[in-house]
RNA sequence: UGUCCCAUAGUAUAAAGGUAGUACGACAGAUUUUGAUUCUGUUUGUCGAGGUUCGAAUCCUCGUGGGACAACCA
């Protein structure tokens, strides 16, 4: 019996349902449609689908949708698809503004109760009412409005009566109340604008304090879980409930989470958007959960990532290499073998002179390969890796890092006079190096041993390294977009200055490479690992003409080369 | 010069007043037809000062440091 701990929240829930004070516990998932998803959602997606999956009960979709100007159908439906693509199916899909008429009127009752006024002054004279952290607001004049001229005022909004900015609804509390959202917040304004779902029909929104709590109320949401900035609403979320008499949900915070080199906020990631520092919201180098899609990352590497990193209360930064270990520990499972030469030498076999069927233009052989290495399935019984057949001829690419002139001391690759194997394949011998006028390495001339061939090596002779090739005649062509860290430093946001100094320049190196055939046929959502090289992915930018592939994350490297003394 | 939240290895997260643990990273070694994977080992920590207690990462006080709060955004 593995015991594991539990989260603050998860302590919460099980002393909850041991105390008998929920028969099943509701949470709920409530984006705004103004944006992308991105990896802080990803945490709050886990955490409250998780939450539900371990103790039972459900969770829902809310779209937090009280501001008309900013959000749009589009939004919702990204943000539905990256939902499922995590894994994750919500009970009921539900917008705050499916409530507006419930709000309304919640609204009416809080006016009936003494509890809200209508308020004629302008934003400016609001914000100057209101005080400071340290000074009390004042209260105005509007404030002691009768219960019946609330009512009439409040009617008369949201009969559009008056113009955007014209009056407010807000909740009488204490003008020098401690917590500044105390001091009379407001909670309904003023919005000639068309909304994506309701349309024209209202003219009066609710703003965030006013629906959110309500919503998570009228869906009977046991556990509301947010971020560490809303702490200093919890007193109005709670105080509405109180006074509404409404279900009491609760609301309970976490800190946001936060990956190194990059940055995590919808305003920082617009701005990459819009000043063309990526190609999209989607561009692979973003922490968007689209862009993970692309880049071909999985979602069990993400929610197993989320899983790993946990939630606290504290700042924090996680490890962007957390991430990538999650990915590659998925991929390593999954991914198809293949190799691909990114930067080629050439390398003439000199002694090789395969016929097959005595027709001398077909100067190849087929080789069977192994397309996984999935070290859980090759210790089952009965387990044959898939092959692919990859050609072999006499003029090969091999890696131009595979080659060195004057090799260091623990170099396992080629050199002259030094063998490696070719992966799948043989095991050659460096012979002759050629160069060109200006004494660069042009093509090296090697032989072979015929009966080292890969599965039934006769030959005696142990190599200590491998490198990956391919057949120069057979190769097709492709373009590798290589990303790195989109920003040089691991908290941009928390740097000197503008975070945009701190941008990688380098994140993008998009370059053509060799491959071996097979990969013509490559499936998109197919992840692959081009040997030595990192796992890839087809691009949805790839056609039947040219090929494009996303490097997802490199392999790891643990090479390094001895220092030149 | 306010109120609130927070503080455990490099990072993240455990330890319900009783042995400070786990993962990633880093480092070293073994295996390897990917210098990958796998396996083994090593390394590094309770912000500070007091107090309560037989015993404090945990409770209390005072500091220090970080964060949040003065949108008709969410």
């Amino acid at each position: 019996m593995e015991e594991k701990s539990l989260n603050f929240i998860e302590e919460i829930i099980e002393a909850d349902l041991k105390a008998g004070k929920y028969k099943t516990i509701v949470t709920r998932f409530p984006p705004e449609p103004n944006g992308y998803l991105h990896m802080g959602h990803a945490t709050a997606i886990c955490l409250n689908f998780g939450l539900t999956k371990k103790y039972g009960g459900y969770t829902n979709l809310r779209f937090d949708d009280t501001n008309p100007v900013t959000e749009e159908t589009e939004y919702v439906e990204s943000i539905k698809e990256d939902v499922r693509w995590l894994g994750f199916e919500w009970k009921n899909e539900l917008y705050a503004s499916d409530y507006f008429d419930t709000l309304y009127e919640f609204a009416v009752k809080l006016i009936n109760k003494g509890l809200a006024y209508v308020d004629d002054s302008s934003a400016e004279v609001m914000a100057k009412e209101k005080g400071t952290p340290t000074e009390p607001g004042v209260e105005n004049k509007f404030r002691n409005r009768s219960i019946a001229e609330n009512l009439q005022l409040f009617e008369e909004m949201k009969a559009g009566k008056f113009l955007d900015g014209g009056r407010v609804l807000r909740a009488k509390i204490d003008m020098a109340h401690v917590n500044m959202l105390m001091r009379d917040p407001v909670m309904y304004r003023i919005k000639h604008a068309h909304h994506h779902r309701t349309g024209d029909t209202w003219c009066i929104y609710p703003l965030y304090d006013f629906a959110h709590g309500q919503s998570d109320s009228i869906e009977e949401i046991t556990h509301s879980i947010c971020t560490l900035e809303f702490v200093p609403h919890r007193e109005l979320y709670d105080w509405y409930i109180e006074k509404l008499e409404i279900f009491p949900s609760k609301q309970y915070e976490f800190a946001r989470r936060n990956l190194s080199y990059t940055v995590m906020s919808k305003r920082k990631l617009l701005q990459l958007v819009n000043e063309k520092h990526v190609d999209g919201w989607d561009d692979p180098r973003m922490p968007t959960i689209s862009a993970f899609r692309r880049r071909g990352y999985t979602p069990e590497s993400i929610r197993d990532f989320c899983d790993r990193v946990g939630i606290a209360k504290r700042d924090n930064v996680a490890d962007l290499s957390l991430l990538e270990f999650c990915v590659r520990e998925d991929l390593n499972k999954k991914a198809l073998r293949r190799m691909v030469v990114v930067e080629p030498m050439r390398v003439v076999i000199t002694n090789y002179n395969y016929v097959s069927n005595g027709n001398d233009d077909n100067d190849f052989e087929l080789l069977d390969i192994e397309e996984t290495a999935d070290t859980d399935k090759l210790q089952t019984t009965n387990y044959k890796p898939q092959t692919r057949q990859v050609p072999f001829s006499k003029e090969l690419y091999i890696e131009q890092e595979d080659f060195m002139e004057n090799p260091p001391k623990k170099f396992f690759r080629l050199f002259p006079g030094g063998m490696v194997r070719l992966k799948g394949a043989y095991i050659i011998k460096c012979d002759e190096v050629v160069k060109d006028n200006a004494g660069n390495v042009t093509e090296l001339r090697c032989s072979y041993l015929p009966e080292s061939h890969s599965g039934h090596d006769t030959s005696g002779v142990k190599v200590k390294g491998t490198i990956h090739w391919v057949s120069i005649s057979h190769a097709a062509t492709a373009e590798l977009r290589l990303y790195e860290r989109l920003f040089k430093v691991e908290d941009p946001q928390s740097e000197e200055g503008d975070f945009k100094e701190y941008i990688n320049p380098h994140s993008l190196q998009t370059i053509t490479a060799y491959m071996e055939p097979s990969l013509k046929d490559a499936q998109p959502n197919t992840p692959y690992q081009f040997i030595r090289k990192g796992y890839f992915c087809l691009d949805k930018d790839s056609t039947k003409e040219k090929l494009v592939f996303n490097r997802t994350v490199t392999l790891k490297d643990s090479f390094k080369p001895t220092q030149p003394t």
